[in-house]
DNA sequence: GGCGCCAACGTAAACGTTTTCATGAAACCT
DNA sequence: AGGTTTCATGAAAACGTTTACGTTGGCGCC
């Protein structure tokens, strides 16, 4: 027996006789022969691997990113090497340079990342995609959830239910989803010429919180309430209810990003829904369609991901042409 | 310049004088050369990549835990690398081959996994640890919840509130968490005298709601109920809205996991927590020091980690000698 | 000034695969 | 029957590192 022979029994491609194959599959599996992937990957040159580098890995968004990836990259044949940096640039470049040899292709999804730092870091041929990033390069497809469209959908259905003035709880200014999303409201309220009402926020539950009373110091209390996301607007709901005020009644509210959280406050939030996971898979398919097709990426580089308004309660409006989900699910 | 004078400048271990360290440093730079991972652990044998082995990546726990795994690897340096196997036992031991020549490690979290499993798929010479598991082998440091104890001490808070008559919602039946759970409520009954009164849930909220419903219908409606995890305790308290009962005057509620979610349903969830971030970074610091120690671990083999009782709103009984947890955190 | 020592550096082996190429035997064709 | 094709198999190169070992040259010491 060869070590040739042995490869080429135990990669299946033929050219050794069944009899061969069998002794060799009886040995292998005697000796509980188990091939090297480092040695097979520093001749082959492919892992089958793919990073995943995320800023954090707390909370549902990530949760559901990476099972988004994993289920994918499963389903492929692949596997998922997670990073999380949480420093800042410099950790992140660090992190992507250890991937070289460790894996085929990237996923990145880190404020940090832009077009130079990627020709800085990044080893020249290695394939990656982009998530929710404002960089607009020719080498690196983006995939962006359609946060503007999702925002100017949820302000408009705010406004058409009666509700003349539509505040805004912003997220932390260096977010490029949070800066999308204020956009979509300022310009569907520039288009019912509404006047703009905008407080600072950072994406956490306490600043919803704080958020939701400078609100209600407010000379004249905004009818309605739009976070630009959940955890915030939790935070806003538990302030509106700390000053006796019920939701939707006398103040509406939505939110962003239909966390699961979302079903079971009361009332239940209405808000913008992604799939996260959806996002995920995504991305991976974009990533695998680039390595086989060797850089060469087939459609447009850049693909968003459409959201939908999700109708609850809090938002006082039920109407029948846009999603509408209760809670509990199976009720 | 020759290939070992690189290698030792790059790595740092002298042996190379100042004058040449800095010239093939600004030649890396100027290259962008990064050492290839794959060459380097074939040679080295070591990847510096610690795998995980997950029945699904769904759900906080799942969430936690990788994020409790990935803080402490990424403080050791150590890269991660997340499977999840849907399928059985057979799609487990893939898994388990396949990690070959790629991690130093595993933590392994799957019911599939028993001692035999091990031997059968691991390469005889990769430290692992298990989680959750009822594996008792020499060779495998297990780290467990203190389901029996927790599940015990939530049992004794509902019978020392009156509630004379408590029901319990198990989980499903291969589930090791759910065995043990179970176990501490038979026990803080029978050490009550207390009469068995269990239903059958398989985890899920929908399972939880049809519980309740089935509780509800019982010629003596018990007086309180603890489900085996937080997600039926909500399902189950839906069902018991549905009735119109008030949770906890008519009847009292308790779950286990301490999920997210049970910080924001009406009434808040009394439960039993346990640090899941905690149990992931326990896991991989039994893990480098099995790896370190070159399979000689330090200390008991079994390791379990402390649950806490605590109690909110819904089972009625607020005492200041257990934790107690309103919502939101910061009011 | 010759000798030995030490530090810096280069050479080459090794890691465990895949893959190309050569070899030989068997089967096929004329 | 001889030549040609086909096919299983083995030998060996290659992948990019680390590291043991050998070589060089400079320096101090006798």
């Amino acid at each position: 027996m060869s070590v040739a022979s042995v490869s080429r029994a135990l990669n299946g491609q033929g050219g050794v006789t069944a009899e061969t194959l069998e002794r060799i599959r009886v040995a292998a599996k005697h000796l509980h022969y188990v091939p090297d992937n480092a040695a097979r990957s520093l001749i082959t040159g492919r892992t089958h691997t793919i990073g995943a580098l995320l800023p954090d890995l707390y909370g549902e968004f990530f949760s559901e990113l990476i099972r988004g990836i994993d289920l994918a990259a499963h389903a492929q044949g692949l596997h998922l090497l997670v990073s999380s940096s949480h420093g800042g640039m410099e950790d992140a470049a660090a992190v992507v340079r250890t991937m070289r040899g460790r894996v085929d292709g990237m996923i990145i999804l880190s404020q940090y990342v832009d077009a130079d730092f990627l020709e800085q870091n990044l080893p020249i041929d290695l394939p990656a995609v982009l998530l929710d990033s404002p960089v607009d390069s020719a080498r690196f497809p983006v995939i962006r959830i359609d946060n503007v469209a999702g925002a100017h959908a949820m302000v408009q259905h705010l406004l058409g239910h009666g509700h003349a003035s539509v505040a805004f709880i912003a997220g932390p200014a260096g977010n490029f989803d949070a800066q999308q999303r204020e956009k979509g409201y300022r310009q569907a309220m520039a288009e019912h010429k509404g006047p703009l009402n905008i407080v600072a926020g950072d994406f956490t539950e306490e600043s919803g919180y704080r958020a939701g009373r400078e609100l209600l110091a407010q000379a004249k209390r905004p009818r309605a309430v739009f976070a630009a996301n959940d955890m915030m607007a939790v935070g806003c709901l538990y302030a509106f209810k700390e000053a006796g005020l019920t939701v939707p009644d006398d103040i509406a509210l939505a939110g962003f990003d239909d966390i699961l959280i979302a079903r079971y406050v009361t009332p239940p939030l209405s808000t913008v829904g992604v799939s996260i996971a959806d996002l995920g898979k995504s991305a991976l398919l974009m990533l695998t369609g680039l390595m086989d097709g060797k850089g060469h990426v087939a459609g447009p580089h850049v693909r968003t991901l459409a959201c939908e308004v999700v109708v609850r309660d809090s938002c006082g409006a039920h109407q029948t042409n846009v999603v509408t989900r209760h809670s509990p699910a199976f009720i």
